[in-house]
DNA sequence: CGTCCATGAGATAACGCTATCCTAAGTTCA
DNA sequence: TGAACTTAGGATAGCGTTATCTCATGGACG
């Protein structure tokens, strides 16, 4: 009546290789196979290599899902950044990515737009997918970002900026002081003899609000701050935006020497609008950027900026994040990467 | 002697809410709360909304893992690109994700760095994750990428260009016709009286490559072709490379009145070096770029090109993926979405 | 020489969800 | 009016792994 079951539990209709399927080709059980695999527990070598012998022969791929549902684990990290339309952002992200897969780690993205507010969303959407780690941009996040990432107990990185030194400290971070980058840049248009020093910001987010106070307290010390030099713009940041900037800016404080853009975008868009309206940099008045941005180099004149290790940032907090899912916790919360004072002709 | 059992199957020690909770607090059976929540097969109206009611109350989100494992399907849409160095590129992801992300989806994105054995080995790790669907830049892969998106049956729409006119074709592409784009900036050259026009191109990818044949074919039309005016360089495009290549090409074609660049950073890089150098344009040399990237429309002179709908690219092949993912296969499988020549000053 | 413990393998039961089959009640139509 | 079909819900059985417990085996040690 009945069909007879098949001599063999064999391949799926799904056409994927199981760990069964692995299991009767080695002639062990199921859950040896698992744990040969993973080089978890002791496996006789002699049964490894045999398993994997076999897995090799059957081409077998173990199933993320179902691993993630039986470990309540996953091979998933997200990273949160503000957006991709800016380059720094872009190779934080690249750098990040490759150093996860290289560990076997999925990179999952995430673009809060500047937002907290769509920043916490995006963590929460992430969060129940069981991330392995997560990492964000940024330190000064929402407290409900706070607050989801201590609940949900999963390892965090935060990349770019550091506390200020004195602070208490829970959080693991990778970056640098973007205070102290701020006023070294402006330590050195003070050298250059600079007095009337202007600071353009756009986009306003914590990092060029750090850059800012840099700025203020190098001007501070040399007794040289005014109020009425701090140009500030909630804008995107962009080439465009820069030139109207500079136009504006000189346009209102004529006796300004020089300009300290947040962002190299910024100051290059700067350079060209001087160069349309024949305003002589440095002569006339000396430009400085930020980041080091591709191009900054080929502008004319040259721009003077402040280089930031941002892959080697994303290569290091990736590294980070992978020590802590691995349990590791006695490594320093803090990593100083330091930044690089790159002078050239603007200045 | 034994405990008894527990009066209710309460949250898991994962503090997970599970569909059985939800179950419990609405009072009907697992089964239908997902059916519910799914929105799949017909439910009661009057249950589905004391369902809803009931995960919200518990804060019930779905467990991707468990999802993927029962149905055999996931959530994921693999998105392959050649480098996140290119601002082209992370338009077009960016304008995916977005479009991917509102209809629940995840992108997985992978670097391929413009190497097809990478891309193959990326498709090949990312596809054991079973995605749900493909998306990929470019229609000229490698044969082994065909055959493992075709054995997979995974959905899958290419990105950017579209085939030959006539070609037979299988794919499902959203993208213009690189070659139809490279020759109509061409053309306006023509049209701008220049004669001896030459094509810089970088990287050579199979898009530099469509837009060198449009080139090619404008100016053989225009009985203007020479071979001595094409200009290939295999190595990453830059600011920098196009600096380079136009003083090499200007000292090796003196009589040269034109160039296409097949990109704008290239194109950019030129005009930078032609002020270095003094060289007028478009006086002595016209300059055509290709995309409209950022900055474009800030040199000086500001950068004829071409404007390429990526984001809008980007959007609409997620919005085709989705459609082949619901198994939607009416549609037609080539979307053209056209180009437009911007003429600035720089021709 | 038995007890204790370490070692390595397997059996079993989840993990949280959905596919599939089943049932009961209502609906249609000859 | 009853056979055939539809509709809405539930029971059951996985999906492919891993966690946990169990069970031999054998060596160390009092």
């Amino acid at each position: 009546m009945t069909q007879p079951p098949p001599i063999r539990k064999s391949r799926r209709a799904s056409g994927q290789v199981t760990l069964a399927d692995v299991a009767a080709e080695a002639g062990v059980s199921p859950i040896t196979v698992s744990r040969a695999l993973r080089g978890e527990r002791a496996v006789d070598p002699e049964l490894v290599r045999l398993v994997t012998e076999a897995a090799d022969r059957l081409g077998y791929v173990p199933d993320p899902a179902a691993r993630a549902l039986a470990s309540q684990r996953s091979y998933h990290v997200a990273i949160l950044i503000p957006k991709l339309s800016n380059a720094l952002f872009v190779d934080l992200l690249d750098a990040a990515q490759q150093t996860l897969r290289a560990a076997g780690y999925q990179a999952l993205i995430g673009v809060t737009h500047y937002d907290t507010s769509q920043e916490e969303q995006l963590l929460r959407e992430h969060l129940m997918h069981r991330p392995a780690g997560v990492l964000l941009t940024g330190l000064r996040s929402s407290p409900g970002t706070a607050t989801l990432i201590a609940r949900s107990k999963t390892p965090c990185v935060h990349l770019m900026d550091l506390p200020p030194e004195g602070e208490a400290n829970v959080q693991h971070c990778v970056g640098f002081r973007q205070i102290d980058a701020g006023a070294a840049i402006t330590r050195h248009l003070l050298a250059r003899g600079r007095r009337r020093i202007a600071f353009a910001g756009a986009q306003l987010d914590e990092r060029v609000m750090q850059r800012l106070y840099g700025w203020r307290k190098a001007l501070e010390e040399a007794d040289c701050y005014d109020p009425v030099l701090e140009w500030l713009n909630p804008a995107p940041s962009s080439l465009a935006l820069g030139g109207d900037m500079f136009q504006q800016m000189l346009a209102a404080q004529p006796d300004l020497d020089a300009i300290f853009f947040c962002n190299d975008d910024l100051a290059q868009g700067a350079l060209l609008a001087a160069l349309r309206c024949s305003i002589a940099v440095p002569a006339r008045v000396a430009i400085a950027g930020f980041n080091d941005l591709t191009g900054s180099d080929q502008m004319l004149p040259t721009l003077t900026t402040i280089r930031t290790p941002r892959a080697e940032i994303g290569r290091t907090a990736a590294q980070r994040l992978l020590a802590l899912m691995r349990g590791e916790t006695d490594s320093p919360k803090l990593v100083d990467l330091g930044f690089e004072l790159v002078v050239r002709e603007s200045t």
